[in-house]
DNA sequence: AAACTTGTTGACAATGGTTTTCGCTATGGT
DNA sequence: ACCATAGCGAAAACCATTGTCAACAAGTTT
């Protein structure tokens, strides 16, 4: 999967176009909807660091006057997760968040305040290593690594 | 915290005394409870790498003739990871799982399956020291590091 | 030891994110 | 154009977690 998408002359930095959902879609007997593209659309728009949740972006959608189910925006999370086009975050919160996955970028990571929720990213390529090697040593695919920091905040220290 | 629970001649690797949570829970004014000792003991009876839902805790003290309540086992676990007894993990399933969080320890990792969700534990100091410079360059101060790696386990390939 | 203060408990209701259901719709293939 | 069926969405169900509040008990004072 990753690979097909890495190579793919449609494939660019930083965002999914249609015809990579297209092709990934096809190639697993899935349909190609409305409602796929706009909520792949919807986190292409995203800002970088930018993280939604379900609700998120079923707000978002409604805002811009689609009209579309909430199960449909749960669905679709999910299928985008498993095609390898998502990262799903469980940051510790009550809900789970998604950003664009996309595998030529180094995956970054979170440093969250337990107190205020804040979240940053950071980036470190040794991470990555270090979750392929442990994932090989067990005889595991990798699929993701979630290098996740917990602390407080200077502001709310 | 941490560095009063390390130096106390009652801690000891892989377990924690009453004595402990009796110093913690004195020095920030909360009651020492039955119900808070329950809960702590069936943390510590758990075999190494269990990793233990609120109602698997629950369960467990009901099975064992405890009368406690889940408002009382949600509680407790909260005072206790803020109290840096406990870790709490979010392995993106659906609830939240608990362990021992031992200061003198190596903090472990785990590599999961996404697809029967069995989990792996593995060790690697350099994977703190990461998250430890992380937190200080952005002026956090580090309460928990999680690495948690996805992929698909042998058998379900 | 008894009285007192107040943190804690637990039955129960409520919350809220996510999943299920199922009749209808739209996609992709012939 | 027609068909088979994957996918949609409104509503109900689900379920982990939280809130409520009167009764209780831990620790302190007399
Ligand atoms: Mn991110
Ligand atoms: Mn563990
Ligand atoms: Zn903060
Ligand atoms: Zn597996």
């Amino acid at each position: 999967m990753s690979l097909a998408t890495m190579s793919s002359p449609h494939f660019v930095f930083g965002s999914h176009h249609p015809e990579v959902l297209k092709t990934l879609l096809n190639q697993e007997g899935f349909r190609i909807t409305q409602q796929r593209h706009k909520i792949l659309e919807v986190l292409n728009a995203a800002a970088e660091g930018d993280h939604l949740s379900a609700e998120d972006i079923h707000q978002k959608l409604l805002d811009q006057g689609e009209k579309i189910g909430v199960s449909t925006i749960y669905r679709t999370l999910h299928l985008l997760v498993d095609l390898g086009l998502l990262r799903e975050l469980a940051l510790s919160e009550e809900r789970k968040f998604y950003e664009l996955s996309n595998p030529m970028t180094v995956a970054h990571h979170h440093l969250i305040c337990s107190h205020c929720g804040s979240v940053q990213e950071f980036e470190d390529a040794a991470i990555v290593s270090l979750g392929q090697d442990e994932a090989l040593r067990q005889g595991f695919s990798l699929l993701d690594c979630q290098f996740t920091v917990y602390g407080i905040c200077e502001q709310c220290s």
